[in-house]
DNA sequence: TGAGCCTTTTTTGTATACAAATTACAACAT
DNA sequence: ATGTTGTAATTTGTATACAAAAAAGGCTCA
């Protein structure tokens, strides 16, 4: 008969990650910040088991560091690691791209587009900092489907995440979005266009013109920590 | 007084961590197959909290695949997954093998050339198949120091952790080890001469050498598991 | 004052116990 | 036979309890 909707029983460590994450990401849990699993657990209303397993995945993301018998905390920010993700990026993504443009259907394409224009409402409401960023990376993912590679995908937005704390850092700092706004728009016609050398070349300058914003503030912020 | 040795106290969800990576990357537990909890855990003289753990951090590693009521099985094999893998390194090395080698120290390099020499006299004896598939791994990362690139080292770890299961797998069908062993040995060389350009070349066709090698062995043996 | 050692406290690691979801299976109806 | 429904068995998810390690505090002795 019709499609029944399956229920999704997320479970509790799930939720926790959840929750965990976007209070790294957002900043709200600082960088170096301890943390505790009985603290966690009982805020959370969950047991402790939960908590440990969330924690793991999140070291898996690289948010969290965990150490045997001493405890969690959340990743220490630098520009050196900032500078690489967006480098490793810089690298990765472009080649994901060259991949992708031969294959994108119509579909994908508008679906790009939808993301796009999302984009840029985010972008001219001042506020909407955390979801920017969110379809950001969206964005740039649904530019990469047609590659077909998953494997790839996984690297990016790992990548991605992290470079998120760095992005809403500065979105913080400066108040606003990054000007380079603009070079979503381009990047999506040249797509269209099926101009595959144009494109990821643009996506490369793209990625390393975000490293270099984001490393002059967080170069300041780090130094100001002390 | 004198250093005294530290006691590592590894937790039993390493050893549990460890122990199954280990069985799974040689073929011992077969791609598909489920990993019980339970059964794991008796196995193992532990309980099956450390076990679930290990199972969480091996699907991180993309060894293992957790479905939320299911269990975890150990991930399937395909001919796309290898392609793929091995194209990843073939992008990412290359560019790590060149901000690596400028900075390149004597030490270092006799630290690559020792692991080389490990390498040789796996690759004479027959058997040593899974030291030498251990000692490959290392003697790429260790002519990448040099580069300074904590986190794309990571993502080269994780991706040769799983290109092992087919090279592990091609080794034990083929009874021995590749042919374009030296190879190995050429591209120390090139990174002693400081050489970049024949350096990183040579690197990117060494990998995806042992790609196409990979690939038709696993294709054959994909097919007969049917 | 401060370095070393012991005790106490806190925190993590893991076993056990129970709850919840999934799967296997038997009885039944078609 | 095939498909369906309800029940039992298996398996996973998580709370609780206890063990072990690390950190904090206090004591002694130079």
């Amino acid at each position: 008969m019709s499609q029944v909707s399956p229920i999704i029983h997320k479970t509790r460590t799930q939720l926790v990650v959840e929750v965990l994450r976007e209070k790294i990401l957002s900043g709200e849990i600082k960088a170096g910040e301890p943390l505790r699993q009985s603290a966690l657990a009982s805020e959370l209303n969950v047991s402790r088991i939960p908590v440990r397993e969330a924690l793991l995945q999140l070291e898996a993301e690289g948010l969290v560091k965990f150490e045997a018998h001493k405890g969690a905390t959340a990743t220490e920010l630098s520009v050196e690691q900032a500078s690489e993700l967006f480098e490793l990026r810089a690298l990765i993504e472009p080649d994901l791209l060259a991949k992708s443009i031969p294959n994108l259907t119509e579909k994908q394409l508008d679906a790009a587009e939808e993301v796009l224009s999302q984009l840029e409402s985010a972008f001219r409401s001042e506020n909407a900092v955390n979801t920017w960023s969110e379809l950001n990376t969206l964005y740039h993912a649904s530019l990469y489907y047609g590659a077909n590679r998953p494997q790839a995908m996984e690297v990016v937005k790992s990548l991605n995440t992290n470079s998120d704390r760095y992005i809403r850092l500065q979105l913080l700092l400066t108040g606003g979005i990054p000007r380079a706004e603009t070079e979503h728009r381009e990047l999506l016609n040249l797509c269209k266009a099926g101009n595959v050398e144009a494109a990821t070349e643009l996506l490369r300058n793209h990625i390393l013109h975000a490293k270099d914003g984001v490393k002059t503030l967080v170069e300041e912020y780090v130094n100001n920590q002390n």
